[in-house]
RNA sequence: CGGGGCGUAGCGCAGCCUGGUAGCGCGCUUGGUUCGGGACCAAGAAGUCGGAGGUUCAAAUCCUCUCGCCCCGACCA
């Protein structure tokens, strides 16, 4: 492998070495990047000093769509044999990559390779990178073969080939440092996963816990925001007639079993406990985390309800489950995360039902009135309701990069779990029947919906009514002498705003110029941000800044206190309009196949409400091609024209348009 | 299962090819000058170089084994 590791130049020139894959002469190919990668020149022979030049290949025109870009190059080999190479471009996913390059024989018997063989070539470009300084970059190349076998026909030629596929790594060396610098924050535009994780990091909301696989440590500031949603939300579940009580981390693994669709949705993701107190539990004892709680609470459930008398039981716990993600991000996606899930159980199905959409309600305006984030309401459809219920209600949101979030969700569960934790009681017919439970949840994902709601490219941006800090005093000084004077002044001030109900906090930390405490707390998200110095104090104002303002504006110090407030919930107000804006100006109903592939183009999304036939098989042949998928059938009042179509793929009969989204 | 990369100070990294005093940036501590949009100067603290074994007068560096993390691939180009 020493020979596959070539340090090139910064121009940036790229040299294969020769290699010697088994059963194979020895073989050359270089290729050479010209400029900015505008032109490749690609040459190949048995050797290095044998090889001939292939025609050059100009990139320029391509290389901003290098996604499956296919080149044909002919080869000058004046021998009428029509050798070619092919190369396929495809843009790089991170830092180490590992594109594959496909060097394949036509035409020809699976004989040693060598000159007159055409070749395909699968190369990568950095196209993350390529928007980022290359500075001080050092490249280095290797290879190595990986597969050696047939390839299958696939539009080949009917002769003999095989296919030998080499994989190239590069190693970027100094570009994660500059990811990294201090306060960078990556703008959305450029890469939107990168710069949701910027913004988390430097809004010191989370970081990866590194330690446990998947998980996260909410830091103060993210867990203070999580804790304003749980108060607002256990205020709404009370006032709807709720009550909190908490149930086991560890679920008997036996229970989970007893519902066929849910242990089918959960089996691979549980964490189960198999050893206790220094013993392996016997078989059939294990326990599992509990990655939802409708198993045991059905267990509780059964045992607690005889009668019709003891039904409505609305019950709600606040707690953290498990569930073992491969792919995670911070919020959005990790292995343990925290939530609330309710669950009740009716009389009868109807009553459940409107249990079901009252609480959809509850988190629909929740998501409006205090995150600022409108929602959809909605059906979702087979293939994406919660595992064992009868039917799962849904509020989706949009993020600023047209992807959807599902934001909470509500479950008709039917009698399933009545059925399966044998849950019955004796109705004022006097008959026993199994109850009508739902379930319904939100979690700390709503964070992360926040997060991609609001924020821009210097960081954080929180709605008013869920920021731990609403309004922030910097006071600003030379002399020591002036600084007695302007935190007293500040002091008195916080305490005002205190009064008057604002979450304020002085940053009065000495050592800190007042420009890096202005921009640590517009990372952080603080609304409303009060610059107090002498000469605001001589004149009786202090210089305000709004977190999306363009400049500041002067505001009376006499009734600063007074006037807050309402700053604050006009910028609420503000928030939520805009958000609103966003999401129409990224809405568009389409009515054919190829205007729909072309809004999820080149991993663009946006809401697109279209035909749809209603069947599952239709959703994935879509989801395959778009990657788009159905977020939910809307509920009276949440799409728009209702009136019945043809579907967009199929043509056939649809009775109204439904929600397509990329999602998270 | 196959292949690759990386483990050196809290964080990000250099040093390894060619063995010889443990380095850089950021952060942190102290002092001073600063302070209306990311300050500067000076001094300082901080590392069993992932682990084990070997070669050597001498190992972060060479060899063998091992652990951990990340990425890619298994015929889709």
């Amino acid at each position: 492998m020493e020979d596959g590791i070539v340090v090139v130049h910064q121009d940036p020139l790229v040299r294969l070495p020769a290699f010697h894959p088994e059963g194979m002469n020895p073989f050359f190919l270089e290729c050479l990047f010209d400029g900015d990668y505008e032109r490749l020149h690609v040459a190949f022979g048995a050797s290095r000093a044998d090889h001939e030049v292939a025609r050059v290949v100009d990139l320029a025109g391509h290389i901003n769509d290098f996604e499956r870009l296919s080149l044909l190059v002919e080869r000058d080999a004046g021998d009428g044999q029509g050798e070619f190479l092919t190369l396929q471009m495809r843009p790089l996913t991170f830092l180490s990559f590992a594109p594959t390059l496909h060097v394949g024989a036509f035409g020809v018997p699976p004989e040693p390779l060598s000159r007159g063989h055409g070749l395909i070539l699968s190369l990568t470009k950095p196209h993350q990178y390529s928007n980022r300084e290359f500075r001080g970059i050092r490249w280095r190349l290797s290879f190595f073969v990986m597969t050696l076998g047939p390839l299958r026909e696939k539009g080949l030629p009917p002769r003999p080939v095989f296919v030998l596929s080499v994989g190239i790594q590069f190693v970027v060396q100094g570009v994660l440092e500059m990811a990294e610098e201090k306060g960078k924050i990556t703008p959305q535009s450029e890469d939107f996963p990168q710069w949701y994780q910027d913004v988390v990091r430097e809004g010191d909301l989370a970081e990866v816990a590194k330690v446990v696989k998947g998980c996260m440590v909410i830091k103060p500031h993210g867990y203070a925001i999580w804790e304003k949603i749980q108060a607002d939300l256990d205020r709404r579940f009370k006032k709807t007639g709720h009550k909190n009580a908490y149930f086991p981390l560890l679920i008997p693994k036996s229970f989970i079993t007893k519902e066929a669709e849910h242990v089918e949705g959960f089996a691979p993701e549980l964490a189960v406990v198999t050893h206790a107190g220094g013993k392996q539990l016997p078989e059939g004892e294990e326990y599992v985390i509990r990655p939802t709680s409708e198993t045991i609470i059905g267990h509780f459930f059964s045992k607690w309800i005889e009668s019709y008398r003891d039904l409505p039981l609305l019950i709600n716990q606040w707690a953290n489950v498990m569930r073992w993600e491969l792919h995670t991000r911070m919020f959005l996606r990790t292995t343990e995360f925290l939530w609330q899930e309710g669950h009740t159980a009716h009389a009868t199905h109807e009553e459940a039902l409107e249990e079901v959409i009252r609480m959809l309600n509850v988190y629909g305006d929740f998501a409006e009135q205090m995150m600022a984030m409108p929602v959809i309401r909605g059906l979702k459809s087979e293939s994406e309701k919660f595992a064992g219920a009868v039917s799962t209600y849904c509020i989706e949101a949009m993020m600023r990069d047209g992807k959807a979030l599902q934001a909470g969700t509500s479950h008709d569960l039917g009698q399933n779990f009545g059925k399966a934790f044998d849950v019955k009681f004796q109705n004022e017919e006097k008959k026993v029947d199994y109850v009508w439970q739902t379930s319904w949840g939100v979690s700390t994902r709503l964070v992360g919906a926040l997060v991609m709601t609001h924020s821009d490219d210097t960081g954080l941006i929180l709605p008013p009514r869920l920021a731990p800090v609403q309004a922030v005093v910097v006071p600003i000084y030379r002399k020591s002498k002036e600084r007695a004077e302007v935190v007293e002044a500040a002091s008195k001030l916080r305490d005002d705003l205190a009064a008057a109900g604002v979450a304020v906090e002085l940053d009065d930390r000495e050592g800190k110029r007042p420009g890096e405490k202005f921009y640590e707390w517009e990372r952080k998200g603080v609304p409303i941000r009060i610059e107090l110095g002498p000469r605001d104090i001589a004149s009786g104002e202090a210089m305000t800044r709004l977190r999306v303002a363009e400049g500041k504006e002067k505001m009376k110090l006499e009734t600063l206190a007074r006037d807050l407030p309402g700053v604050l919930e006009s910028f609420q107000g503000f928030l939520l309009e805009r958000a609103k804006k966003f999401r129409e100006d990224n809405t568009v109903s389409v009515d054919t196949w190829d205007d729909f592939r072309g809004v999820f183009a080149d991993g663009q999304s946006k809401f697109v409400w279209a035909h749809w036939d209603g069947t599952t098989q239709t959703e994935a042949a879509i989801k395959e091609e778009t990657k788009a998928t159905v977020r939910c059938l809307p509920i009276e009042g949440q799409g728009v024209d209702a009136g019945p179509g043809a579907c967009i793929r199929t043509g056939q009969p649809s009775r109204g348009r439904v929600l397509f989204a990329k999602s998270y």
